[in-house]
RNA sequence: GGAGAGGUGGCUGAGUGGUCGAAAGCACCGCACUCGAAAUGCGGCGUACGGGCAACUGUACCGAGGGUUCGAAUCCCUCCCUCUCCGCCA
């Protein structure tokens, strides 16, 4: 959610940012609408204005026994009366107007966020680690023996398209790898781990901004709610309408949970393996922090989610999202694409954004600088540390080895019982 | 799911449909007293959005949204949340 304030002063910087994002000009119609809905509240609060002062003189004569004043100012007060609905509603529909498209606009790329319109424009920053060397030519993870675990086809039976059963060794994998994650980030980062709700309220989601725009892409309960898309949504919204104090500051949170997306746009893209799934395992990393340290915090997540990568002894790289590219909410992205032998490519892993102002201006969430009375917006960042489902991708492609069977990687072995090889 | 009781400022807690944005206490801030502190006294002490160079001023907000009324914290409706009892349940 924009200020409508930042707008009104800086129309063509707006404008200019929108354009990065492929987006056209909009501050004209804004402010247009903006004026109009602040001068009906105008004339709506003079009106009131008048009519809440009659209402008192009315107190005031029949305190004093006036009935005839009083009744004379009843009168005047009906008159004034009948016309405030009208300007009352006038106001509120051009307020909502004005609302929505703020609501549905998405945040400005910061300076050094690059211009592009898709991924082609994304900007390498770094790598770590090298593509492994193989004796042999590795498979993609989905065409592994079937017998270490990875079963699409049982549950395409009971659930449908893009789900799967994990079953003995590969099931045992993944839950070390939920469980290495987040004992890194709570042990090493400083990051709390929570259990939080995966059913939400509408508000949250709006909060974290997946709604109004992106409803298509979550599911829906029968009750009303939504399963969450990412730990995001929970963990960003436990500070929704509140006012922290300075010093609570940063917040560092963290969860590993199931995510559900309906995957709605995404026909046809990735229908095999285990790389986009309905459902999915993550582990979210959260901050909520000053404006003046989101930057540096955004840099410290992004290494945090890098970490978990390097312990795995995973090559990957980070990349800079353009402009194009990036997500509705975020002003500055990084990507983590971890090498998969098997489909020689580099996949998403992780996404790590700063989301300056945004998110919590939509919640209503501020903090109270030092010594200050005035309140100001939090930061909030997002990141995943990583994906646990892509993770375990990772782990299966990379350490295939000749006769079939997966080795454990030695950071993961304690998690399973010291177990070293999975075999089929 | 059924029955009942509630939701008031940072906290506790009053509030008969009419000078209620809201008593009182606590907390907090300023001043006085004091060498200093405590205690005491006096004063201040909500948020958001408008208007105004400013002093200041308007509107809204007593869980949320509607309604009744000249006027609603107070009456009515819907929803959310909390608590108690009953039922069901991992």
């Amino acid at each position: 959610m924009h200020d409508i304030r930042f707008i009104r002063e800086n129309p063509a910087a707006f404008d200019a940012g929108l354009a990065r994002r492929g987006l056209a000009p909009t501050s004209a119609l804004l402010l247009e609408k903006d004026e109009a809905a602040r001068a009906a509240i105008r004339q709506s609060e003079e009106l009131q204005a008048r009519s809440n002062a009659a209402a008192k003189a009315i107190g005031a004569a029949m305190g004093k026994g006036e009935k005839d004043e009083a009744e004379r100012l009843k009168a005047e007060v009906s008159g004034i009366k009948a016309e405030l609905p009208g300007l009352e509603a006038k106001a509120k529909e051009l307020g909502a107007e004005v609302r929505d498209l703020l609501a549905a606009l998405p945040n400005l790329p910061v300076d050094d966020v690059p211009l592009g319109e898709d991924e082609t424009g994304n900007v390498f920053v770094s790598a770590v680690g090298e593509k492994r060397d193989f004796s042999f030519e590795p498979l993609e993870h989905d065409r592994l023996d079937s017998a270490l675990g990875l079963d699409f086809e049982t549950a395409a039976n009971v659930a449908g398209a893009r789900f799967a059963y994990l079953r003995g060794g590969v099931a045992k994998l993944n839950r070390a790898l939920g469980q290495f994650m987040l004992d890194l980030h709570t042990r090493e980062f400083g990051y709390e781990e929570i259990t939080p709700p995966l059913m939400v309220r509408d508000e949250a989601v709006f909060g974290t901004g997946q709604l109004p725009k992106f409803a298509e892409d979550l599911f829906r309960t029968t009750d009303g709610r939504w399963l969450i898309p990412t730990a995001e949504v929970s963990l960003t919204n436990m500070v929704r309408e509140k006012i922290l104090s300075e010093g609570e500051l940063p917040l560092r949170l963290t969860a590993l949970t199931q995510c559900f997306r309906s995957e709605a746009g995404s026909a046809g893209r990735d229908t095999r393996g285990f790389i986009r799934q309905h459902q999915f395992e993550k582990v979210e990393l959260v901050s909520i922090t000053t404006p003046d340290t989101s930057d540096a915090e955004h840099e410290r997540m992004t290494q945090a989610a890098e970490t978990v990568l390097n312990r795995l002894g995973l090559h990957f790289r980070r990349m800079l999202l353009c402009s194009g590219d990036m997500g509705f909410t975020a002003r500055k992205t990084y990507d983590l694409e971890v090498w998969l032998p098997g489909q020689k490519a580099y996949r998403e892993i992780s996404s790590c954004s700063n989301c300056g102002d945004f998110q919590a201006r939509r919640m209503n969430t501020r903090f109270r600088p030092e010594g200050e009375k005035s309140t100001r917006f939090v930061h909030t960042l997002n990141g995943s540390g990583l994906a646990v489902g892509r993770t375990l991708v990772a782990v299966l492609e990379n350490y295939q080895q000749a006769d079939g069977s997966i080795a454990v990687p030695e950071v993961l072995q304690p998690y399973i019982g010291g177990l070293t090889r999975i075999h089929g």
